[in-house]
RNA sequence: GUCUCCAUCGUCUAGUGGUUAGGACAUCAGGUUUUCAUCCUGGUAACAUGGGUUCAACUCCCGUUGGAGAUGCCA
C-alpha cells in the first residue's frame, strides 16, 4: 500500500515555523516514498479560524513549494457529521459514554476499552500494586478507578485512571484484607449498575497492561493503561473535539503515516485505541521534536519572529527555509548541508530525525541564504531586489539598466534581500552619513586636504574604474601617502558608509556627475 | 505531585564498546583583497553528574540533576 501522509494545521493566524516544519517533513517523507501528501484544514474552531488565515496558509505552502495532492484540501468543518456518526458508533458499541461533569450539558467520553487486548500493541506487563492514601475513598465505576495516590512525601496526590487499566483489580486494606474484588462483577461495573466506594483502602492490586507502539522517530513508546484516562470526544455543547475529529479524518483520508509534533505523543496511545475501536487499521506514527526559541523555550505568541511570513519579508528564499528547516532536527548522515529539494527528498528518512528539541540559529540560516543568493541567476536576483527596494520611496522607479549594474556589483555580498536597504546611497542624491565612520576616516585634518587634492584629479579623469584608480594612485604618490590611504575616506565622503563593493567600481557606477557633486557637498558640510 | 520522553562544542549536528570525539554556523588569529564581504590557513570550544557492567564506555544498565510534553471538554 502506498504511503499517504497529511499536514493538518488549524488556520488560526500566522503560520508558525514549528508547524511548517511538520509540513516539510511530511512532504519530504511522502515524496521520498512516492506517496501522497494531503492537506487537511482543521477549521472547526470557529472562534479562531479565519478565511484570511486559510489564505495565508495556502500562500505559505505555495511559496515554499510544498505541493499537496488531491485538491481541494479537506476542510474539517465539512466532516462534522462523520465525526458525530463515529461517536454514535462508539456509544453503541459501549466504547464511549456520556457524562455531565464540568460544562452545562453532557459531554461524551471515549472509554479506554476494557477488552484492550484487542487493540494492537496492548500487552500484559504483570502484577502491580499501587499504594493509596487511606483517607480518600477509592471509587470504582465505569468511569474508572478514582483514588488518591501516595506521593513520595506521604501526601495525597491526585491519581486515578480508566477502568481498563486495572484488570483483575483487588482493593486491599493495610492488613492485606481484600475489600473489593472485581472478579465476577466486571459486567456490572462496566454497564454502570455497580459503583463502589471503598473507605480505608491501602493499596490496589491488579494486572498491569500497557500499550506500546513503534514511533518512526522515537522508537518504542510505552504507556501503562492505569495511567491513562478516558478522554472527552464531544464537548457538552455537542461539538466534536480534536481527538475524534482527527482520528475520523485520518480514517477518511486513508492516512497511513502520521508525522506530527512531539506534543502529541501522549495522545497517540488513545488515538490508536480509537482507530481500533472504529475498526480501522492503525496508522504508523512519527513524532518530531519541537523547535524552541533562543531561550530554549517553545515559541509562544510573544516570539513574533517565528512566523514564516516574517522570514519571507526579511528576504529569505523559500529554498533556504526548506533546506534549513529540514536540517533542523534531521541530517542526511553525511556532511552535506546545502541541499536541493531533490537531494533532500532522496536522502530523507524519519529514523534520522532528532529526538531532542532544536533551537533555531538565525545566523546559520542567514549564511545559508547568502549561499543561495550568491548563486542565483542575475536576472532573477535583480527582479527580487527590485521588489524589496520598492518598499522605500527612494527605491522606486529605478532605471533597469542601472539597477542591473548595482545588483551585479553587490550580489556576492547580500545575505538577505531586506539588506538592500543598505544600498540606499546608490539611489539618492545625498547619502546618509555614518558620522562615526566619518570621524574615524577624517581624524587627521591632512586627510581632508588630500581628498581635496584628489577631487581635482578625479575631475580631470574619464571616470572608469581604472582611471579612478590611477587618479587615486597619482594623488597619494604626489602627497607621499601610502597607497590606498585615500580609498576609505573617499568612500566615506561619497557613499556615507564604511563598507561596500570596491570603491573604484562603486564610483564608476555612481557616475562622474553624482560623485563630484557629493564630494563637493561633503566639503561644504 | 504523577506519568511519558530527552541530554555531544555557544548553536545545528556526526558518532550504535576501542576515534587525536568529525563537520557546519558563530567566534578568534593570520593570509588574499583598495574597504567590507567572498576566498584560503590555523586556533579556542563539547560527551550534565555519580555509580555500575566490561580488558575497554560518549556509546550498555541504574541513580541524581537538568529540560520538554502530558495530566477530562486547546489543538
Amino acid at each position: 500500500m502506498s504511503v499517504r501522509v497529511r499536514f493538518a494545521p488549524s488556520p488560526t493566524g500566522q503560520v508558525h515555523i514549528g508547524n511548517i516544519r511538520a509540513a516539510i517533513f511530511n512532504w519530504l517523507f511522502a515524496r521520498h516514498e512516492k506517496g501522497s501528501f494531503l492537506l487537511r484544514i482543521e477549521d472547526t474552531d470557529l472562534e479562531r479560524s479565519t478565511p484570511e488565515a486559510i489564505k495565508t496558509l495556502l500562500e505559505v505552502m505555495e511559496w515554499l513549494g510544498l505541493d499537496f495532492d488531491e485538491k481541494p484540501p479537506l476542510y474539517q468543518t465539512s466532516q462534522v457529521s462523520k465525526h458525530l456518526a463515529a461517536v454514535q458508533q462508539l456509544l453503541d458499541q459501549g466504547d464511549a459514554y456520556k457524562d455531565a461533569k464540568g460544562g452545562g450539558g453532557e459531554a461524551v467520553l471515549f472509554k479506554i476499552p476494557w477488552h484492550a487486548e484487542n487493540v494492537p500493541g496492548v500487552h500484559e506487563v504483570g502484577p502491580a500494586e499501587i499504594a493509596v492514601h487511606p483517607e480518600t475513598p477509592v471509587v470504582i465505576s465505569y468511569k474508572g478507578v478514582d483514588y488518591a495516590a501516595l506521593s513520595s512525601k506521604g501526601k495525597a496526590a491526585p491519581g486515578g485512571g480508566a477502568l481498563a487499566g486495572f484488570k483483575d483489580l483487588q482493593v486491599l486494606d493495610a492488613e492485606d484484607k481484600v475489600l473489593f474484588d472485581i472478579h465476577g462483577q466486571e459486567e456490572a461495573v462496566l454497564n454502570g449498575e455497580l459503583v463502589k466506594t471503598i473507605e480505608g483502602a491501602a493499596k490496589l492490586r491488579f494486572t498491569r497492561r500497557a500499550i506500546t507502539y513503534h514511533d518512526l522517530v522515537k522508537g518504542d513508546m510505552t504507556k501503562p493503561l492505569d495511567g491513562m484516562k478516558d478522554v472527552v470526544i464531544v464537548r457538552s455543547d455537542g461539538s466534536p473535539v480534536f481527538h475524534i475529529a482527527n482520528v475520523v479524518d485520518d480514517i477518511t483520508q486513508k492516512v497511513t503515516h502520521i508525522i506530527r509534533g512531539d506534543d502529541h505523543v501522549e495522545n497517540t496511545f488513545r488515538h490508536i485505541m480509537m482507530f481500533s475501536c472504529l475498526g480501522a487499521p492503525v496508522p504508523q506514527y512519527g513524532h518530531l521534536p519541537m523547535i524552541v526559541n533562543a531561550a530554549g523555550k517553545p515559541y509562544s505568541k510573544r516570539d513574533g519572529d517565528a512566523f514564516v511570513g516574517d522570514f519571507k519579508d526579511k528576504g529569505f528564499l523559500a529554498d533556504t527555509m526548506v533546506n534549513y528547516l529540514a536540517l533542523l532536527g534531521w541530517n542526511p548522515g553525511d556532511e552535506r548541508e546545502k541541499m536541493s529539494r531533490e537531494e533532500l527528498i532522496e536522502a530523507f528518512s524519519l529514523d534520522r530525525c532528532q529526538h531532542t528539541p532544536a533551537q533555531m540559529d538565525i545566523q546559520k540560516m542567514t549564511n545559508l541564504n547568502g549561499q543561495y543568493l550568491a548563486e542565483m541567476e542575475i536576472g532573477k536576483f535583480t527582479e527580487m531586489c527590485k521588489s524589496y527596494l520598492a518598499v522605500y520611496d527612494w527605491g522606486q522607479n529605478i532605471k533597469p539598466e542601472y539597477l542591473a549594474k548595482v545588483c551585479t556589483l553587490m550580489q556576492s555580498r547580500l545575505k538577505k534581500f531586506a539588506d538592500v536597504e543598505q544600498w540606499k546611497y546608490f539611489f539618492v542624491e545625498t547619502p546618509d552619513y555614518d558620522e562615526k565612520n566619518l570621524a574615524k576616516q577624517f581624524k587627521d585634518d591632512s586627510v581632508k586636504a588630500a581628498l581635496k587634492e584628489l577631487e581635482s584629479a578625479l575631475a580631470g579623469c574619464d571616470f572608469t574604474a581604472a582611471a579612478i584608480e590611477a587618479a587615486i594612485h597619482a594623488t597619494t604618490e604626489k602627497l607621499g601617502m601610502g597607497q590606498g590611504k585615500l580609498n576609505q575616506p573617499l568612500r566615506a565622503a561619497v557613499t556615507g558608509v564604511g563598507v561596500g563593493a570596491g570603491i573604484y567600481e562603486t564610483l564608476e557606477l555612481l557616475g562622474k556627475d553624482l560623485s563630484m557633486k557629493r564630494l563637493d557637498a561633503f566639503f561644504k558640510r
